[in-house]
DNA sequence: TTGTAAGTTCGATAATATTCGTACTATGGC
DNA sequence: GCCATAGTACGAATATTATCGAACTTACAA
């Protein structure tokens, strides 16, 4: 199982990075996993196909977002807050505590 | 010139500020109105073809960032600052702030 | 009223993404 | 070795977006 390719925090790219997470299952994932410091691609799927999930995890990886290690026969995820805080600093932090929708009547 | 359809602060979507801010385009017209507090459109197209600079504006203001009113003949646009950094706080900043693409061997 | 400048809207085309089934690969347990 | 598990890679269908020309609308000015 070789190891994924993951760029350097100097090649993470803004755009890159906001395109990642402008998606919801990929915001989830992105959300799930400032919580638990690490997690599997199965514990991550909302019952959706692997091969879906997988497309998604490349694309937080190629972001620089998510780092993916082979541990065993699976594969471990976890954010790279550090480096992205380095680089876009305050950025994370900032969608992490985002309000989800304002549920209509709310605010 | 009927104004244009914006939605409320309560209606703003995190994913779709994120998805509108990841075109390099869209960064670069919100960057500039960061700066300069108005603007009409034809300042901030990059002798791009209005049709292109046309659907980016709806995208930044179907998703909140911007607010376009007619004036005379020329629509203005200005950042919907306080009411993004209300809803979705420090998001703006770090955008605004983000370092761009580092240059090979920069960092 | 005629013209012009500023943008929008429409429509077509091309480029990108998403989704997901199927086949494949690697690891660990028996 | 054999099998199950975890996930990737590929391929195809579908959907979404971007780009831009051309026609249209509005406001102002001469």
């Amino acid at each position: 199982m070789r190891p994924f390719k993951h760029p350097s925090a100097d090649q993470f790219n803004l755009e890159r990075v906001l395109y990642a997470l402008s998606d919801p299952v990929r915001l989830d994932i992105v959300r799930r996993l400032a919580d638990v410091e690490q997690a599997s691609c199965g514990e991550l799927d909302g019952g959706r196909p692997k091969s879906s999930m997988s497309h998604h995890f490349r694309v937080l990886r190629d972001a620089g977002l998510v780092r993916t290690q082979g541990v065993g026969t699976t594969h471990m995820n976890s954010l790279r807050r550090d480096e992205i805080d380095r680089r876009f600093p305050g950025l994370l932090a900032a969608v992490l505590a985002a309000k989800l929708e304002a549920p209509p009547g709310a605010d």
